[in-house]
DNA sequence: AAAAATAAAATATCATATATTATTGTAAAT
DNA sequence: ATTTACAATAATATATGATATTTTATTTTT
């Protein structure tokens, strides 16, 4: 049996964190200490202690000695969020193509061929394995900006990623074979080490996601 | 008399942010609760519950049942913190220029005003600003980009402003009579919205900024 | 219908109990 | 004598339940 390493407290971020993104918990929902501890089985301070921990990354707001709410979303703020994707995103991308040894494309090449097996079968029907097929989706992207040799970039890309992802998730749109066409025209613009067209094509790429989501969205 | 509205918990926040962005509590530093505890005057879980927030914005490091310690410093993170600043500075001072109007352009003279106020002081020798100098010089540089129209960029600025800041604390030099100028340059060129001139400027800045900190650093 | 007073609910804080890690001391082995 | 391994102890972090404030909802009064 394998022995659960983690603390109560950071079980309990990734639960609450994973319900919000897959809008489990829909934005603005009030987060009541008293709801939440029969649902995530944890004391009212540890789970104030994730809540602060979430509310710096931007999940929940924190309004003073008013408690804490699921952070809202917005036509606006799925903007912003976009346009900080793509600044992220292809600064590192760039970075990453200059940087990148044979490690790293080995990286990329596997991360591009388990996403393309899980679009395969989401393609087909398979409604079941969206969370998987996104996650790949994630780490694919990730593989490609993991050589920029810069931390705080990508611990920064990470957060704005998982907030495009609540996006997505909350319109849940299936973009189908033009999407596959992108990652694979990214794949390989990435493997050949063309930067300017690596960048060229993740900007439309991540536009293209937003322009399905954005129109989804109340406000 | 003034009622005091915050909470307990965020004065402490700002407090013991305050102390490690400016040096008094150095680097590396174990973060233990019993000490906390006396040194701000606050109980253990508030305490924790802050020390997860500072953690989510990399001000601390927390190490899964080993406790808290103030985040390391050195040459290859500064470099980092100084890319991003260059990337989302830069980025916010395009749109800023593109879409401020005059109330903006208001708040521009005056933030440079009161900068430029202190500068001379601090140049006279007078050492005791130091603080309200770098607070200054922060707000200046918010104010040109506080027109970028985007919440989310400056959420990111504001803290990674605050990592570049600590690194100047940590080994305080003054570059005088050319970061005046570099200054005044970059308000001349915000005011007559010449975005690339002011970039350039900008980018200058940082980078000379950096420059004279990194020397200074171990590793 | 508006304002004030009261009751209920929720948050912020604290002190304490439990689990984990670090330290010290002791005995066996090199 | 020095190192290694183990056990006992101390120190520390994590987690919980209880209490004190504050906010929100309800009722009463004008």
């Amino acid at each position: 049996m394998i022995k659960d390493a983690t603390t109560v407290g950071s079980s309990t971020y990734e639960k609450i964190k994973h319900d919000i993104i897959f809008g489990i918990i829909a934005p603005g929902t009030k987060l009541k200490l008293g709801t939440l501890k029969n649902n995530y089985d944890a004391s009212v301070s540890t789970l104030r202690e994730m809540l602060n921990r979430l509310s710096s990354d931007g999940f929940v707001k924190a309004e003073e000695q008013r408690g804490f709410f699921v952070t809202d979303v917005s036509r606006k703020d799925l903007e912003e969020i976009t346009n900080l994707r793509v600044l992220l995103e292809c600064n590192a991308l760039r970075y990453s193509i200059e940087n990148g040894n044979t490690e790293w494309e080995a990286k990329v090449v596997a991360a591009h061929h388990k996403l393309h097996a899980m679009e395969k079968r989401v393609l087909e029907g398979n409604k079941d394995d969206i969370e998987m097929w996104k996650r790949y989706d994630g780490e694919f992207h990730l593989a490609t900006i993991e050589a920029c040799n810069n931390e705080n970039l990508l611990k920064l890309h990470s957060t704005i990623y998982d907030k495009y992802l609540r996006y997505q998730m909350l319109v849940l749109t299936y973009r189908g074979q033009s999407a596959i066409d992108e990652h694979h025209e990214i794949f390989q613009a990435v493997l050949s080490r063309d930067a300017d067209k690596a960048v060229q094509i993740l900007t439309d790429h991540i536009l293209n996601g937003q322009k399905d989501t954005i129109v989804k969205l109340p406000e």
